[in-house]
DNA sequence: GAAATTTATTAGCAACATCAAATTGACACA
DNA sequence: TGTGTCAATTTGATGTTGCTAATAAATTTC
């Protein structure tokens, strides 16, 4: 029951989303979404073998249990603390307020903003909080959509909430959780999308569409 | 402009303090209240020297005007902190949240708490945020107070506060900023004072009473 | 002023978290 | 089969924050 640093607490976060998803877990890409590097990613992991955090066997790196429990708190204090921050500061700049925050909150305020909230399914971004996965089943990325359709954005992945950059550019454009937007155009020699937005037109590159989810029946 | 650790902003804060009510500062002192060895103390204030944040010169330890204006803003953050939690949490348990969370708040979460409190002159202990010591200063502590005198409870010592049993003990008796109470007896040789609060009786030993500041003009 | 106490420092150690540089491993293709 | 490339690890280093044990210095107290 030892108090996790803020770093081992990052790792099982980022483990817990790649899982959830069924993203493969290689040391490299670990090494890049944390940005450290590949030899600070391998020692660490072996601290996390050694705490009984994760297992590495022949078909890669999962959390054990113990891991998963506590990736799901981390993961869970994230988003509450994005809906804490969410009428104090723009909601480009919830993640990365969040992400120093989360380390920080005790379990009771953990329980008190839960309630709080009214236990909600989703983050600021529509991300689901751990057990509410299945309210995200049903959305599809922006990049699976058809010309013409209307659609309503639901979520911006946690992947994608890391790049400040990019949520500044949704949040400029109004590209948020709730707005209906129209697909005007798809230029896939271009891996471009463009969409209408409120009279708007913005057009995103396919890696960024990749990470925003849309519901077909708003 | 280094980000600084929560360990030195710790160092900061608890120098800020002693500072402002002009307590001498000596190592071991210092050690006691931040729960580490002497030997750490000496340790991270070298470090603290070399970083220009403290100067050691024959009449003790002090903070630079570098080292004032961040701990001013650790304390600061950690006042904030406390308002932010003070619905969430038990009163006698916002001390501890918020010393977690002061180190994880951004300059923007900062300011926007500072507008939407109205800029508060207080902690919900009544300790006075930096810049506003004026409103404590007619303030005494319960220890100076007479036999019979009805007081105001205006605050509890930031010292004091880290006293998680004797902030349970004040809660549970309802000694609180904003509440009124009676000197019914005076024990010096028991180094007891004892209050009628609400009709209740509650008796403190002169060390938690010198702690306690009230307003005798309520 | 000597003894007792408190305070401060030195020295040595350890865990965590990070790096750069060098090395090893593994798969792909030619 | 060999060679090149990318991934992964090992090696060796650093800085922070902590500890214990031993010693030195300063202050009280008698």
């Amino acid at each position: 029951m030892e108090k996790l640093s803020a770093t081992i607490e990052d790792y099982l976060s980022l483990l817990y989303v790649l899982e959830r998803d069924r993203e493969p877990v290689v040391g490299a890409r670990l090494a890049e979404l944390l940005s450290v590097t590949p030899p600070t990613v391998t020692n660490t992991l072996k601290r996390m073998i050694r705490d009984g955090l994760v297992t590495d066997t022949k078909n890669g790196i999962h959390l054990t249990k113990v891991g998963r429990e506590s990736a799901r708190t981390v993961v869970q204090r994230h988003m509450l603390m994005e809906w804490m921050m969410v009428n104090r500061l723009p909601w480009s700049k919830l993640h990365q307020e969040a992400h120093n925050l989360e380390h920080a909150i005790s379990k009771e305020a953990e329980a008190a903003l839960l309630e709080e909230l009214g236990h909600p399914a989703t983050c600021p971004h529509g991300n689901p909080l751990p057990g509410h996965e299945d309210v995200a089943e049903t959305w599809i990325p922006l990049t699976s959509v058809s010309l013409n359709e209307t659609v309503t954005i639901r979520r911006i992945h946690e992947i994608a909430e890391q790049n400040a950059t990019l949520m500044e550019f949704l949040e400029s454009h109004g590209l948020l959780p709730g707005v209906r937007v129209t697909v005007t155009e798809i230029l896939a020699f271009n891996q471009t999308i463009t969409l209408k937005v409120k009279d708007q037109s913005v057009t995103l590159g396919f890696i960024s569409a990749h990470s925003v989810f849309v519901e077909r029946r708003g």
